[in-house]
DNA sequence: CAGCCTTACTAAACCGGTTAAGATAAGGGT
DNA sequence: ACCCTTATCTTAACCGGTTTAGTAAGGCTG
């Protein structure tokens, strides 16, 4: 088996210097056009593609974005809100000619895997980062981006919305309508490590409900992870054991799941029982029957969490936080409430 | 701005070679405990960690696997069939101690993205490569599994169901239940390039006709990306034209879309019109609704391909085609055709 | 005590490119 | 005729590890 063709291979059979192969390829600006002409047939000829590991290596880069995956592979990439951010990202990368990396714990090691990462920048969603992961990102000086995550560290930019803000309108729009039997299916606190997350929402909620003078009591929360099923079997279990005039979640998948387990029950979703989601999915290809929800776009937290890592990685000015805007979108399952 | 840490400070202040910490940290036996020592504890100090670029370069190993991506991310991220079948992909990945790199073309050229890729191994989903992209693979002697492709090349392997057996099937069932006014709504053939996908499946359709003795001509044919939204779209230009009692599509994703359109008519599924998927996305936290459907694991598709991948790239006897099962999964949206 | 093996370590080549610095020759100005 | 510039190409260092071949010291054997 023969090796494979190098830049020394060529730079001999062409009769050039392996510098002079390296610039035509890069810089043919640096050589004359007969040299570029020549060494560029070689190339053809010998069917050489330089080694793009090689490449990265001596200049340094490693042309890839790494998107961290909190726990498995699976949930996170069911939820199709975390889908149209890494949409997003993948856009932007496309531009920049980069790749887009899953890079899931190593062998259960978040640390671990962030150790041997081959990328210039990594992005995470709705996680903050254990210090012993940022000491190693310090270490190996390695730009981050939370995306829906703590602002809590000088190295680790940021960007989300106003999730404190956001949850109370929505709890607004759904106290408006004269609900008050109101069963909120929270995001779990640990989904995702230490996420805080559902903390800044639930703070919202809570000034929602002063707003109105309700006592947070009188309110049922429970949590459920991000995903339909989860979304269907919380309901299931609320409905079992009580009668809320409307379903208040952190995420569209739950509340689609929600509908769901609704219909199941011969009942009919927003005459009988509303549902107010989160995410605003709509564009998501996934099927969000006139959800009202508070919509903001994933695949714009997605482009500018990517556009500010690149700023990063190359040594740019970049905003320590992003705050991208969100909006309640008007559905069909969120009424008024029975008289 | 200091540098990096690298081998070499740590080899001067702990007092011994390069080779020595390398050793301490790859093959600690052949080295003494106390160098072993020592040199762990230098690094710990220093806040070494080794360059996963540098040491991949020197092995020759990318530890990644690429995930080649058709068009745009956004379609084929947005399948749940897709979605399931990366999960798999991602187990094994996670397993090896590999990444997994989504590869989308570089400034739209498939062939850029493929020379410029920093993998150990291809795949690719639904379509076929062109004639230029495998001879790059070739020179770069980089294995390549092909999932739901055809199997037209030696050195691509594939992984797929029989789909011809499996479509025929589908359409067996279909017509087992009566129905005579049926609209197929089958992939794009040009979906992903040549996808081939779309042709063996018809010729099931053709052979289940034929078994029936139903001249092809009656059967409505029309073709949808494998979305949600394309399914919905397609099956209401469909309702406008004609009143089939069936709609027999070849992705679950596309089925959704019909039921809702179905049901956004004030019809009933299953009772009214009958549907019938192709997938069996069940498993994959997308809401499904009893659908009637060929069921195929795009989990074990992930994990075969990726098995599959991981034995070319250690130069094992690798298998040039994996089959896996399918089977009709009944549901309640497939009834008997009202007399 | 020579001969041989084992252990512990090092020097240097190597992976395949990029790139700063230097060499050479040709061209231009005075 | 001389110096300076520019164009073109080469040499060699470099990126940060891994790994092969080799050396020196110590222990064992006969």
């Amino acid at each position: 088996m023969s090796k494979r063709t190098t830049i020394q291979d060529i730079a001999e059979k062409a009769g050039y210097s392996k510098a002079a192969v390296s610039f035509a390829f890069n810089d043919p600006s640096k050589i004359s056009k007969e040299a570029h002409d020549r060494i560029l047939a070689t190339a053809r000829e010998l069917g050489y593609i330089p080694d793009p590991m090689a490449r990265n290596f001596s200049r340094g880069r490693h042309m890839a974005l790494g998107f961290l995956l909190p726990q498995m592979l699976q949930e996170s990439l069911q939820n199709p809100y975390t889908q149209s951010v890494i949409r997003g990202i993948g856009e932007v990368c496309q531009e920049h000619g980069y790749m887009l990396t899953l890079i899931p714990p190593l062998h259960s090691s978040v640390s671990e895997a962030v150790k041997n990462a081959t990328v210039d920048g990594l992005m995470t969603m709705g996680f903050v980062l254990s210090g012993k992961v940022r000491s190693i990102l310090r270490i190996r000086r390695m730009p981050v981006v939370s995306i829906d995550g703590e602002a809590d560290d000088d190295d680790v930019h940021s960007v989300s919305i106003d999730d404190e803000k956001a949850a109370e309108l929505q709890l607004r729009k759904v106290l408006e309508k004269g609900h008050r039997r109101i069963a909120i299916i929270a995001l779990p606190d640990d989904a995702y490590e230490s996420s805080s997350i559902a903390g800044r929402r639930r703070k919202g909620y809570g000034n929602a409900l002063s707003a109105f003078s309700i006592p947070p009591e009188s309110i049922i929360v429970s949590s459920a992870k991000a995903t339909f099923r989860s979304g269907m079997e919380t309901a299931g279990r609320i409905l079992d054991a009580s009668s809320p005039t409307c379903f208040v979640t952190m995420s569209d998948a739950v509340a689609i799941g929600v509908m769901s387990e609704i219909r199941r029950r011969g009942l009919t979703v927003g005459d009988d029982i509303s549902v107010m989601g989160f995410d605003g999915i709509e564009d998501s290809g996934f099927p969000c029957y006139g959800l009202s929800t508070i919509a903001q776009s994933g695949e714009e937290k997605g482009i500018r969490s990517a556009e500010l890592l690149f700023m990063m990685i190359d040594g740019k000015e970049a905003p320590s936080s992003i705050i991208i805007p969100y909006e309640y979108r008007e559905g069909t399952t969120l009424k008024e409430v029975k008289a």
